[in-house]
DNA sequence: TATGAATGAGCATTCATTCAT
DNA sequence: AATGAATGAATGCTCATTCAT
């Protein structure tokens, strides 16, 4: 409604932190409305109500102003989607995860091609808040993975990285139509639960497979055999 | 080879054909060294000895030379990595489509970065030369999976682009580190090895879950003991 | 139909008087569809299945190739206008004359564009053949006006310029929506029905509009004069 | 007057206001000089004192620029030349706003060349405020006609907008060797005067012809009196 | 503290004309 | 005679950041 308006009826003075909630705040909206690419500090600025020259007083640089949006965003996902409860079957722990990464997604594509295409990318990434909060989400999927292997139900061989890698990227992949405006949505539930599921199916314990049954068969036959032959034994000296 | 000549010694009067040869070659190169971040058409034409306008003669945009730059360089990928033999094992198979993907990315960072970063999330995706030709390499791990499943190796239920999208993922993820210049390299053997027994193990057919029913067998084995312990003692006291 | 093709099959050896027309028809065809702003020799070159050297071996200059296409053009225009027979009405004579103008200027408003907007702000037109051209046509005006004059149905006092200033310029003035491409055509015979009539009835040499007046007071006068003489006759006769 | 000096020893920090007139009057000042085909941003700028960006800062574009200084000047113009006072005759207001029509195309020539040229045969004319401010002057035209009308000297049945075009037609086609820099100047006065007078003449009311009118009266008076004496004579006579 | 005017380097693109082959 | 490859100057426009007021 009010977004585009260029002035706010925002308060003259505000304390610094007051400031920089709201520029935050009107910055995601650039971004979520022009898409990161045709992200501009006067429009920032404009739509704000200060000037162009205040927004570089509380951000050193348009891409530092950025990478807030980017860190507070992510913090607030990381807040609202807090790591499962263990108490819940490990499947519904690990649906949990994806569904709300997913659900993240769809809300905000446009900060999440901002994450994914522009720091990700960045050489600098790993000193970014972003990449510290993305392995803290990372991790809750790998603490799940790890309760599962103590539990026994997960294979305990398992390279913790890869699957965290094939679930994340299962989520990205399954997002980038999305993402790049050609389907108008996507099932979060439909999606969420066919990632959790071959994931799952992939990685649970394996089953004995049918020679082992054969071989402890065999054994128990034996052994039965083994009772039998005591027991008539016992009858017969008896 | 002879990358970073700036004065070839080529003839100064090239044929079309030739010449396009030689502008997508160190187009390439440019891409390759600078990154598609900071590629410059002028550059492209000094490095080749020619007028920026012959660049523009040849391409009618930066965007086109540098789109036709990751077709070529796709084309060679897709030739060099033919779909596998169909009678060697399905975890081969698997293994080698991953390999040679991972392989392409070790080869030309730069130009997986410039596909995966800005043609794909281009809104127009879709309509590029590129987009066909990953659809055609992403087809032969369908392919694969879709013989595994005429084998009966393989789960029929599954969801093939959700297949193919743990793959994918996988791939990517597993290489951002160093598509962002922090590893120097990384191991295509393992990581491909890695991923394809994770999916294999996990798409598998799936073997009789019969861990239940061997310890039910262990106990009813156990109380049939029992009994006959039991009515050969009796048998006995009589 | 075959306009757009760039190959035509036209004989490779031509004389350079048939090359010449060739060339010279082709780019009337470009101004015609492309407007005179986007002109291009190359253009004219591929429709007329030559290079694009070719085009500048048989005219010094772009300018001078479209400054022909004007002039093969006004050529045409005026052998196919030619001037009114002199034993029509005066009336119809002019009509005429502002007639083929506005037609010629309805079959091609793109070179009547190029003529109005490019050629005639050019500080050297009155060096141009087109300028000649345009006074031969401006002359058949003017000698209508002329021979009304020596006719004496049209005043001699007048300013023929002026008169020619104002006849061109309402054609013209009647045609700018035409021209830039608003109305999808226009009435040529209301309009230079309405264009002659309002000239004709400015400068027609001004007709008492009183003869009735005074054939009825000479009528009257006759009348009078015969009344007195029979009264005259009648006062002597008594 | 302070017109070719390119270092003006203005103040280094205007408000948007001023800078925006400078600019405008700067900008005018090259396209009288230079001609509007030869208008360069760059030369505003630099005479202006101020960077290329500014310009682009206050403009959106060149062609924007150039639109408003077209439409200043049509407004300067308009303010100049008010609808002339009703009670004058209407010759008088008719030559009036002719005269200072060519007046203001005799001081600048070339922003009417931009204007009649560029703006005018472009398809977007009619969404121009130069369109709409042409039609605010040419309505003053017709205001007089349509006056005339009411006073019963000018003939109802006219089509207005054809005498519209007609004036402008022989404005233009008056003074377009003096736009392309072949007259020095030309007269306004006459100009205006036989312009005037060729339309009024054309469109006024005819009026008796009095003069001959009395002369015959005057004839036919003789002719009576004439007759009276042969009468008389002949009553005596008799 | 706040403003917003000013910077200025950066870059893609066009096209008439020439000339080596 | 013909080709068409190559030229190269020209120019409109963007925008993060600074700094005078």
């Amino acid at each position: 409604m009010s977004s585009k308006t260029p002035s706010r009826s925002a308060p003259r003075r505000l304390s610094r932190q007051d400031r920089t909630t709201l520029i935050l705040r009107t910055a995601r909206e650039v971004i979520r409305e022009k898409g990161f690419e045709n992200f501009l500090p006067l429009e920032v600025a404009q739509r704000s109500g200060i000037s162009e020259g205040m927004v570089y007083k509380y951000f050193k640089s348009k891409r530092e102003l950025m990478e807030r949006v980017a860190e507070d965003w992510f913090e607030e996902f990381l807040s609202e989607a807090p790591p499962p409860a263990q108490d819940l079957p490990l499947r519904d722990q690990l649906f949990q995860v994806i569904w709300s990464s997913l659900m993240s997604i769809q809300r905000e594509p446009a900060l999440t091609r901002f994450v994914l295409m522009e720091l990700r990318a960045d050489p600098n990434y790993r000193n970014l808040p972003t990449y510290r909060q993305s392995r803290r989400f990372a991790k809750s999927v790998v603490d799940v993975i790890e309760l599962g292997v103590e539990r026994g139900a997960i294979r305990a061989d398992l390279n913790r990285k890869l699957v965290r890698d094939m679930i994340f990227g299962a989520i990205e992949h399954s997002t980038w139509a999305f993402l790049r405006g050609e389907d108008e949505a996507f099932s979060v539930e439909m999606t969420a639960r066919g990632i959790t599921d071959m994931i799952l199916d992939g990685i649970r314990t394996p089953k004995p497979p049918t020679s082992e049954l054969v071989e402890r068969l065999e054994q128990l036959t034996r052994q039965l055999a083994e009772e039998l032959r005591h027991s008539a034994a016992a009858g017969t000296a008896d």
